[in-house]
DNA sequence: AATCCGTATGCAATAAAATTGCACCGAACT
DNA sequence: AGTTCGGTGCAATTTTATTGCATACGGATT
């Protein structure tokens, strides 16, 4: 992991569409020894997958919102229960266990009102383990990072 | 916008490093047919990006926290500010401003507590506008999805 | 129903890129 | 100095992307 490596994985992580050509010749390499090192990343697992990003203003799901959710019993079996049943929902995009102020944290993207309070109805209000939960609906994006920096 | 192209989006959004020829299979679609879709889809904004995904735990950043910020002024000057600051910072990967609850949500990144110790030095504590700000340590990650659910 | 138009398709030819074998280089170690 | 190992560039080969072209499909209009 030296100079060179770490310039290709901010190349990818911005842009994983160039050709290989391309790339090796940004960081100075022959194509063959660039698409040897990428090919080293990928099977190290540093590189753990290539994905399209869609623009979420085109997918309709443009309202994003942060829900923390207070469990009335904290067991691993009912933190568990209610894990799969937010993941299972495709208006969640995150979903976390957490210590502190709350016992979970979900990161809703959702096409409208309708589907949030859908959502809130199905994850919540029929539920019989959660005693509380806030929503705080997201007004502005500052960050909002896939890449990791090195 | 058909199941043809939903199907191609659902792929790349999974795994955009397979080849068009491999893709056209799956869809049922010539190379050349599949490539001017995926071409179409970008030039319209659908696909946003194709990026490299690192495995956060190569990365050394292997500590993910989410915190909840209250700042005493809230003006659009004051709230831009803390923004500023907070994206500017590499343990940053997430910022929202919100409704509700709290004014800023934070996802942080993190190497080792020593570096949350010094961001909450930068971001809060060096700070004279932050009233109260929480931490929740993310004990598991339940989803953390890139893809959007069409 | 016939026509026209815009768009999508498959095929085949071509261009470009990825992949591999090979010889070589340089650092680390014996 | 000799040896080993990982990485490199070059050139040949294979695979893929790209494009021109003829055709097929769907919708709107006459």
């Amino acid at each position: 992991m030296d100079r060179i490596d770490r310039k290709l994985l901010n190349l990818m992580q911005r842009d994983a569409s160039r050709t290989n050509v391309d790339m090796a010749d940004e960081v100075g390499l022959s194509p063959s020894s660039c698409l040897r090192r990428i090919r080293r990343l990928r099977k190290e697992g540093i590189i753990d997958r290539v994905v399209a990003i869609l623009n979420p203003a085109r997918s309709g799901r443009v309202i994003k919102a942060l829900v923390t959710v207070e469990l009335k019993l904290h067991g691993e079996q009912h933190m568990r229960r209610f894990l799969d049943l937010a993941v299972a929902e495709e208006a969640v995009s995150q979903a976390y266990a957490v210590t502190g102020e709350t016992d979970v944290v979900l990161v809703l993207r959702l096409r409208d009102m309708e589907e949030y309070d859908a959502l809130c109805d199905r994850l919540f209000r029929d539920q019989t383990n959660i005693a509380r939960f806030f929503t705080m609906m997201v007004i502005r994006t500052a960050k909002d990072e896939t890449a990791i920096a090195l």
